[in-house]
DNA sequence: ATCCCTTATTAGACTTGCCTAATCTTTTTT
DNA sequence: AAAAAAGATTAGGCAAGTCTAATAAGGGAT
């Protein structure tokens, strides 16, 4: 159907839609570990399939066509991490690499069956959500746990960066989706925020932290 | 560690080997619908890498670490054929090309944690043997049904061509790994035998059919 | 308004894996 | 044994995807 780069470079696009009007050659370059040029290459093959809508120099939009497949990808990838957690025993921490590859193995038929296996979840290990075969996504209300004030309670949702090195940090201090935290202060000098667990002692959290925690009301 | 293309020609060597001294260039582009002079190449690759022996115009046999390189895929691709079965349920004639892709998916770690979720299989669901971490493989002493003689009784151990095509055929028969067979003839002019299972009417199978099956004496 | 700096794009090259066509080798047939 | 056929290799080329270096565009800051 498409190669692995094109897959690639949808998802990187995709993602960085997120958070921002258009993506931009740079981010998804950085996000590829590739380089600026090999990027603008294949956002025209891209653009030549109608797949995303390139603006040179004003950043590139996916179409309806390329949102779809996007949203394929995102629903592949959080499938397989859900089966590497669930069944399979990997830790959070140890899933995204191995899903980068098993989300790129092309079958239907593949995906609708281990979504029935895993008894079509709708969140995977790090609290996202997994958009069903017609790439719906299950709406929720979250907000980043920087956003939080003094006093806040709230739950933990998802965590929206899955490298390695955040979710050992959280794994280390007892942290994982559902946990229930309270806001004790929030330091304007760094954007750190001391917080306090249902059960334990309070704890810290810089900013780079709470900025990728996103949590609902408890 | 390897492009997906090495690993393919890899695989095919091995299988090829199987059933003969060495594994001739003509065979190997067959086996992987490609052309003789693109596996030329490709062996000249592998053999610089010490993967292969090639004796130009004599064939190709596989190294050491060429074999313990192919032995690692023969395991990924059943133990990914076995998950597809047994777990998500798929037909064992639906499940070579998926596996096909899977067995490419590098990560030993995942690959160690399949095998104990499926609980060490030492066959695949075509009944061919699965060999372990360290490549061993659990020895059968195992015939061709097609060299069986009148009177025998046999139980089919594996079949050893899992294209669609035979093994749907095999199911309209009813046949699958453990069913227990008598040859009541067998006829000279083509090769065909008449066989009947335990319970049911006799009926024949030809000898394209009986070659690919595996069988051990009841 | 101009200069500078960051970001994008183009140009040109390289690698991998594949192909066709031409040339060898080996085997089979006559 | 010579000719023919089958198979293998080499030579040269092409597409995909990447890179570096050079050029262009846009957005502040002065």
């Amino acid at each position: 159907m498409h190669t692995r780069s094109e897959e690639d470079h949808l998802k990187a696009v995709h993602a960085l839609l997120q958070d921002g009007e258009a993506a931009f050659t740079k981010d998804i370059a950085d996000r590829l570990r590739t380089k600026a040029s090999s990027v603008t290459d294949m956002l025209k093959k891209l653009a030549e399939k109608k797949l995303v809508r390139h603006e040179p120099y004003h950043g590139v939009k996916l179409t309806a066509k390329g949102e779809a497949i996007a949203l394929q990808l995102v629903r592949r990838h959080r499938l397989w991490e859900t089966f590497l957690v669930d069944r399979l025993g990997f830790g959070w921490d140890e899933v995204h690499e191995v899903a980068e590859q098993l989300e790129h193995v092309a079958s239907e038929k593949l995906i609708d069956k281990l979504d029935a296996y895993l008894g079509h979840p709708s969140f995977d290990p790090h609290g996202d959500p997994i958009p069903d075969k017609h790439g719906k996504i299950r709406a929720r209300k979250t907000k980043r746990l920087s956003t939080c004030m003094q006093g806040d309670s709230v739950r933990i949702a998802a965590v929206s960066e899955t490298t390695d090195g955040l979710l050992r940090l959280l794994d280390s201090k007892g942290l994982r989706i559902g946990s229930v935290l309270t806001v004790q202060e929030v330091h304007a000098f760094d954007g750190s925020m001391d917080v306090k667990p249902k059960s334990g002692a309070a704890f810290s959290l810089s900013k780079d932290v709470s900025h990728h925690l996103q949590v609902e009301p408890a």
